[in-house]
DNA sequence: GGCATATATTGATTCTTGTCAATATAGATG
DNA sequence: CATCTATATTGACAAGAATCAATATATGCC
């Protein structure tokens, strides 16, 4: 293990922090809306080499954005659906709202820590 | 000026990587639910000095996160709505449509925050 | 103007991350 | 088993980011 990481233990830091670098973003993002890419197909999209390719792979798997399946040599990757939820619940944090994914759970009391910014 | 960024044209990865940092993170989580912080509470919550939480605001601000209003000696920032869009727009993509969200599922004041397909 | 406080910038240093070449591992197939 | 292809790992180096001390700028107040 290259990656020591010591300084890494918030969940949501590590998912934006795969999210956020150029490769991995357009990785995750040839993924969207296809089932499973074969990660031999990252290296034509991603203009650098295959151990570069590789380790993005494993950071974004890391993270929980994606996850890998072996099928004789090849290994397909896809997007784990729970990443893009937990990405929303970040996107509700920022407006405030506690957890605003599951909206059963959202009562109308907690309408007011919204933010309800107004012009000073 | 002296951040040029040049590798960074993407506002996507410049919004993810803005908020894919504990400090950083931390700064934004004190902002939500509240209107409004002064730059000079900051560096109570997290443990740097106070260039370090000068620099993380700029990144945030420049990152389209955070808005600041100076007022007298103090500077209040406070989160830019529209920043949590773009992350919940991220989210959907994540799932391989623009609008992914179960709309039955969400209540009807949230539809509000629903992510915007904005015309880049 | 002179002083005090709040925030930003500069410059240097350290730590982390991205990258590739070389090599290793895993599976398929002859 | 030998060999080929796909992917992962290692090791080294380069690029970038985080941090702080020192200093600069801005604002308010006397």
């Amino acid at each position: 293990m290259a990656r020591t990481r010591t300084t890494l233990i918030d969940p949501d830091v590590q998912l934006l922090q795969a999210l956020g670098h150029p490769t991995r973003l357009t990785i995750v993002r040839e993924l969207t809306g296809r089932d499973e890419v074969c990660a031999c197909d990252f290296t034509s999209c991603c203009d650098v080499s295959q151990p570069t390719i590789s380790h993005h792979l494993r950071i974004l798997k890391e993270a929980g954005v994606i996850e890998a399946e072996r099928r004789g040599t090849w290994i397909f990757y896809r997007i784990v659906p729970a990443a893009a939820d937990r990405l929303r619940a970040l996107a509700g944090e920022l407006l405030g709202a506690p957890e605003v994914i599951q909206v059963g759970a959202l009562g109308r009391s907690d309408r007011r820590t919204l933010p309800v910014v107004q012009p000073a």
